[in-house]
DNA sequence: GATTGACCCCGTAGCAGCTACAGGGTGCAG
DNA sequence: CTGCACCCTGTAGCTGCTACGGGGTCAATC
């Protein structure tokens, strides 16, 4: 591989992802097809491992695959007020605001669940009984 | 449907869960094949209304398809004691925690991002830039 | 008795976001 | 020149459903 290219799994080691998720990344469109070597090779450039970076920081963060197609799409319309951007950052956070909710109701029912068990036998889990229909 | 069988829309009526989701856990191994009618009709009994409602109230708290085998096994074998459950549940609230803690990191990291945003251009978009790479 | 509509059957494919093969080709070090 | 690490493509698998397409059945109404 060149100077200034890397091969796949050089990217991938450089970005932290999985050589199958990038190609993965590649057939869904969400990175552009690179160059290829005369070998067939794919030869990255330093676009590619910035874009690939965001992606994998965005993932991190739980934005979806099509959360962070829309995040790259207006990152390329410089011009536009940035209100989308954070529009989108809002809905992401209210997304999680809702699901850390759930999984505090969650756990406070699990809890109440774990507190009844009194090391018996099956037949008297309380466990079990507190699943099972009324 | 005879008296006391249920057909199986009048089970996922009974129990709020989708038709397509009870031929799903059948074919996985969940619930049992059920009886027939002459007509090649599912025809349900208490039994299954019964095993179907402990797994919808499982997957409710969150419990994997696999955790509630595991559950249902052991509700079949009521000479064991009951710290298997236990230990069950203890994991699986032990999972909710790391997400919990997972998602609260995400948030603070969101809000971060979120109080930046100056309403200007998407080129000067801070949050943008704070998803790129140094 | 024919028609309507709501129900049932089966099999397969789709969703997200990867991951893991199988069955090959390439590049380089010893 | 042999071995090994890497690369290629294409396809199937994972979880937990959901949604079809193309049929059969049942009960009521006309």
């Amino acid at each position: 591989m060149s100077e200034r290219s890397l091969a796949i799994g050089a990217l991938a080691k450089a970005t932290d992802t999985n050589v199958e998720t990038i190609r993965y990344y590649e057939r869904i469109g969400l990175l552009p097809e690179p160059k290829r070597t005369s070998a067939n090779y794919r030869a990255y450039g330093q676009d590619e491992l910035v874009r690939l970076s965001f992606i994998r920081r965005a993932r991190e963060l739980g934005f979806t695959i099509e959360q962070i197609r829309a995040l790259l799409d207006l990152a390329n319309s410089r011009d536009n007020d940035c209100c989308t951007v954070d529009a989108l950052a809002q809905a992401h956070l209210a997304e999680i605001e809702s699901k850390l909710s759930d999984l505090r109701a969650l756990r406070r029912e699990l809890r109440d669940l774990i507190g009844q068990c009194q090391r018996g036998k099956i037949a008297d889990c309380q466990i079990l009984a507190a699943l099972s229909p009324r």
